[in-house]
DNA sequence: ATCAGAAGTGGTTCGGACAC
DNA sequence: GTGTCCGAACCACTTCTGAT
């Protein structure tokens, strides 16, 4: 039986976003060159390596489909074979329709800018097979909003670290961090969305050289913990 | 050293079980 | 009836393990 807890805003946390950066540098997140891209890939990336999700895109490209309107057009069957790459192809297709056709519900990109965070997650979530990971990595890398984008990895190293149990709910650990980060970022939504974006990049990049599922410490920037 | 097969990884939906 | 929790399923890829 998980006791109620709350987790307290630790200093921590700004630390070793610091040791990261020092040791790892800026990572140049999110690969993409548009916002739809961005979702078109945290749709295909979902249990997928990168690299089969940038052939997915690569096809939608050359068959000109990176396009809201064009996409939301085109039969499912087509999009299934132009993302085969991406695997779960059945699967990712009826996700993607369902993300781009709310995204063109809504007036696309230009109209969200001034939907509040909180209406546009909601909006997300209540798409199918977008849960928190795949809907805070749109805000934070298509729509530029100052939600931290919570992963497997993340969970993984502020367990080994000592932060946290693991087994806290989602929502939860979000708060923590954005609220442990909070008196380092003054407030300043654009440095806020800089340093979100910089630090799950770099969460990403340690838990893929140390912080593996089988740990590998010798190197490891955080190794003093 | 190389190969094949097994196991693990990842995020989400869905449906069943259970509590209120 | 409603809400919450949990495990199975989805699928391709990566990593590990054991045999040769």
């Amino acid at each position: 039986m998980p006791s109620v807890r709350k987790l307290k805003p630790v200093p921590e946390l700004w630390t070793i976003f610091q040791k990261l950066f020092r040791a790892y540098g800026p990572q140049h997140w999110w690969p993409a060159e548009s916002p739809l891209e961005v979702v078109i890939g945290a749709v295909l990336t979902q249990n997928t390596a990168w690299q089969n999700v940038e052939r997915a895109m690569a096809n939608l490209k050359h068959a000109r489909l990176l396009n809201l309107d064009l996409l939301c057009r085109t039969p499912a069957g087509r999009i299934v074979e132009l993302i085969r790459p991406a695997g779960y192809y059945n699967i990712k297709a009826r996700r993607l329709l369902s993300v781009l056709n709310w995204l063109k519900e809504q007036g696309g990109f230009a109209k969200l800018r001034a939907t509040p965070t909180s209406r546009l997650r909601a909006g997300l979530l209540d798409c199918y097979g977008v849960g928190p990971e795949t809907a805070d990595s749109i805000l934070l890398y298509a729509l530029n909003r100052p939600v931290f984008v919570l992963d497997a990895y993340t969970r993984r190293i502020l367990t080994r670290y000592g932060l946290i149990q693991g087994d806290e709910p989602y929502e939860e650990l979000r708060l923590w961090i954005e609220e442990s980060l909070a008196p380092f970022l003054k407030k300043d939504p654009r440095a806020t969305v800089r340093v979100f974006n910089e630090f799950h990049a770099l969460f990403v990049r340690l838990a893929k050289t140390h912080c593996r599922s089988l740990p590998r410490c010798p190197g490891c920037p955080l190794n003093s913990r």
